[in-house]
DNA sequence: CGACTTTGACCCGCGC
DNA sequence: GCGCGGGTCAAAGTCG
């Protein structure tokens, strides 16, 4: 915004400039000496060329304009829909209580399908409530949003909640080993399990990591491989990464835990995605009476997460059962499935890409599904393996997004409708968990721009942060969903150390912005 | 020589 | 209490 403004300052100095000369030359013009002819053309020469770099100018400052107006607008339709949704808050939370407490009094099973991905292959298991297992992800959360103001107790506390690794061992272990981690909370645990076809051993996932472990499940002849996060010494992060019993192109890695230091620009995608994961759980499992042995399936495509090295290479979309070691039923596991692909042509922010070349070949692949969809984990309540997985009576919760959202933010993107925006506010608000996964989806997308600095890549990064910091200013107002915690629980760790150490790694002023919301407009009108 | 991997031993939770 | 299985440790080996 300050390059527009600065663009448009100076080309004013050049018109007037230009006129001077201009001036000039019409001065010369009279009759002179031949010496002077000589001085005549170096400014005729000079003439041309500044001429030239005023229409360059000119140019360069219509489409700043523009950008400048779309932006604009957009912020504006962003805030209108955040107001209004905040004015319908109070009813809607009401409303969704009644609707959630069936009349009859039937325990309604409570899934989640967080399914971003276009599989419809789960229908043939919905309509039995057997089948449905049980991820209790409230979301009306009471967990909240950890800001500067609050304590670094809660602080703890939350970071507790989410990377403690291992659960109760370490505490045991730790008296021995003397690192000195909070290990209360074993209740709110998650794992982020991410399914991707990939050849190598392991995805490269942009952080670093140490084998410490390598052994064979039971039901899974391929080894399991147990990593910790080295990146920072002792970042409770850790991953196991195993092969699909079935299919051992599919490799399953599952994450536990978050950093607890900045990460490398590479390791965003998956940090923010699996963080997003995670803290979306565990503001279930957090709230649950009966939540704690839930897992859930994100079907993300294989192309969200841009932080990755893997070649999907198949655009069946198939259902495995995860082993039950990977699964555990212990914890609460949420899977973002990325085996299923799309064929580039079917898929809408592909397309975008024309309108918007700076945009990575990311894709958000909602799911065009009408239906709730199970995940792949939860099958018929077993395991393949033969090991049964204890199901709960839920509450459903549907995050997937039907056909007609993708139409709706394909038309805008195409300018043919309402603005992006305004579409993704709706779907985003709507729901306060997605907003912390699309956060995350949006903020791999600008990560990964291709080329930095360029005119279309700025525009991209803003469009991200615009949209990222209404999301996140929406957190911070109703201070109940997660895509705020989820940022605090990157964060969270480093505020005990100093906060400005996570800076570098967050190149979004949303993440900034988020613990000042006031700055928000003054950034933006500016 | 340091960082990393391998691998057998060990610890611990859980189910029977 | 016992055995099984998951997860971790740590010494030895490997690699750059």
């Amino acid at each position: 915004m300050e390059v527009l403004l600065m663009k448009m300052q100076t080309s004013d100095p050049n018109k007037s400039e230009i006129g001077r000369k201009l001036q000039q030359n019409a001065d010369l013009n009279s009759p002179s000496p031949c010496h002077e002819d000589l001085v005549d053309r170096k400014e005729e020469d000079e003439l041309e060329s500044a001429k030239a770099e005023m229409g360059e100018v000119k140019e360069e400052n219509e489409r700043l304009k523009k950008m400048l107006e779309k932006i604009q607008e957009n912020y504006k339709s962003l805030q209108s829909s955040f107001n209004e949704i905040l004015q319908q808050g109070a009813t809607k939370k009401s409303t969704s209580s009644l609707v959630s407490s069936s009349p009859d009094n039937v325990p309604e099973p409570e899934l989640v399908s967080l399914s971003l991905g276009r599989s419809s292959s789960m229908e043939s298991i919905k309509d039995d409530p057997e089948l449905k297992p049980s991820l209790t992800l409230r979301l009306d959360s009471n967990s909240r949003l950890s800001t500067p103001g609050n304590s670094s107790e809660d602080q703890q506390k939350e970071d507790g909640a989410a990377e403690t690794w291992p659960p109760s061992k370490i505490q045991k272990r730790t008296t021995r080993n003397g690192d000195g981690e909070d290990q209360q909370n074993h209740v709110k645990r998650a794992r982020v399990s991410v399914r991707t076809r990939c050849d190598a051993p392991t995805m490269n996932d942009g952080c670093q990591w140490r084998k410490y472990g390598q052994k064979i499940s039971k039901g899974n002849p391929c080894p399991r491989a147990y990593y910790r996060c080295t990146v920072a010494p002792g970042c409770p992060v850790r991953k196991q990464v195993q092969r699909c019993a079935e299919d051992t192109s599919i490799l399953i890695t599952t994450y536990e835990g978050n950093h607890n230091h900045p990460l490398p620009f590479s390791a965003m995608a998956i940090a923010s995605t699996t963080a997003a994961a995670a803290s979306m759980l565990l503001s279930g499992s957090s709230t649950s009476q009966q939540g704690l042995n839930s897992t859930a399936t994100a079907k993300l495509s294989n192309q969200v997460l841009n932080g990755f090295n893997f070649n999907p290479h198949d655009n069946s979309t198939r259902q495995f059962y995860l082993p039950n070691s990977t699964s555990s039923p212990s914890l609460p596991t949420i899977t973002l499935d990325l085996t299923s692909s799309q064929p580039p042509s079917s898929n809408y922010f592909n397309r975008f890409s024309s309108n918007f070349p700076s945009f990575p070949s990311t894709s958000l692949n909602f799911s065009s599904s009408e239906s709730n969809i199970l995940p792949a984990v939860w099958g018929n309540g077993y395991s393949r393996y033969g090991a049964q997985v204890p199901y709960y009576q839920t509450r459903t919760v549907d995050l997937s997004l039907g056909k007609e959202f993708q139409d709706q933010i394909y038309q805008s993107f195409s300018g043919n409708n309402q603005s992006l925006t305004e579409t993704l506010t709706k779907v985003i608000t709507s729901d306060p968990s997605f907003r912390s996964v699309i956060a995350a989806a949006i903020s791999s997308m600008v990560c990964s721009s291709a080329k930095p600095g360029d005119p279309a890549d700025q525009k991209a990064e803003k469009f991200g942060q615009n949209l990222m910091q209404a999301i996140i200013s929406q957190d911070g107002k109703d201070q109940s969903s997660c895509s705020s915690r989820y940022c605090n629980g990157l964060a969270s760790s480093t505020s005990q150390t100093g906060s400005s150490l996570l800076q570098p790694s967050f190149p979004f002023p949303i993440f900034n912005s988020a613990f000042k919301p006031d700055s928000d407009d003054k950034e933006l009108n500016n």
